[in-house]
DNA sequence: GTATTATCTGTGTATCTATTCAGATGAAAG
DNA sequence: CTTTCATCTGAATAGATACACAGATAATAC
């Protein structure tokens, strides 16, 4: 059993030195996993999910289409726009007295296929038991 | 302007209610949203993102190695493993005294590359500002 | 059997976050 | 200019959650 330096300086026991050092030496620097999580966590709530999907099925939508097609208030629809928008999921387009919001790009399209494709084939993970396939 | 009835039964103005029944007649039922949205959460916390991002690299590692690469305490670590386990994102393999995980499937590998690959792609997301391209 | 190591689990706390309400801003109509 | 409508923003509150500590469980060594 080796030991590893940890970026802290404390050492700690490794069962597979290289791999950990692989790890670390391959791992995203903190800047860029900070804004890799917040994505993941913008995505993460049922509210803001609701509205990505309505986005992805009508393409484009206002903020009060947005709160009839997910049974929201205007106002929580459009706080969750903000964050949205903020981090570049989203983009609004005004016209008129409406502003509409569409998917900002194709990775969060695909984002929202793979996961809903990850789920439907994958329904191990239900409410609580996800014990290995088999 | 049309109106449409929406899930509660109140009725509320709509801009085009042809894209917002599209929207409501495609989305995701109610369960099937909620674990989607709870795989995206489970993937939004720096923590489980670091983790998740070492096995990547490593393909496998233990609680410990994994504490060492992503510089936390073991139990932070095995705290996060657990629900990581629960939703099916990660599997662990007994092997003695330690417990190897590895990611469960490519759909999570993809998930983290798409994401990354959208970050580094779309360098306007930083802190604060994220209008428009151009 | 006891000792030791690795991982897991219960509990408490401090922090964050989603939602709501009230009011502000921007745009068009009269 | 005033009114009306759509959207936005600030503040407060209730609920969720990540981390740390202590102790429990599992597996090997002695």
């Amino acid at each position: 059993m080796g030991s590893v330096e940890s970026l802290e300086g404390c050492v700690v026991t490794a069962v597979h030195p290289e791999k950990v050092r692989l790890a670390t030496a391959h791992a995203p620097a903190a800047e860029e996993l900070a804004r890799v999580s917040a994505v993941f966590k913008l995505l993460g709530d049922p509210t803001r999910t609701r509205l990505l999907y309505a986005l992805l099925e009508a393409g484009e939508l206002c903020v009060c289409d947005l709160a009839a097609a997910t049974a929201s208030t205007e106002t929580t629809v459009s706080q969750a726009l903000r964050l949205l928008r903020a981090s570049g999921v989203v983009s609004g387009r005004r016209e008129g007295r409406n502003v509409f919001y569409r998917l900002s790009d194709a990775h969060v399209r695909l984002l929202l296929d793979v996961t809903r494709e990850h789920i439907t084939h994958d329904p191990r993970q239900a409410a609580g038991g996800a014990e290995e396939e088999a």
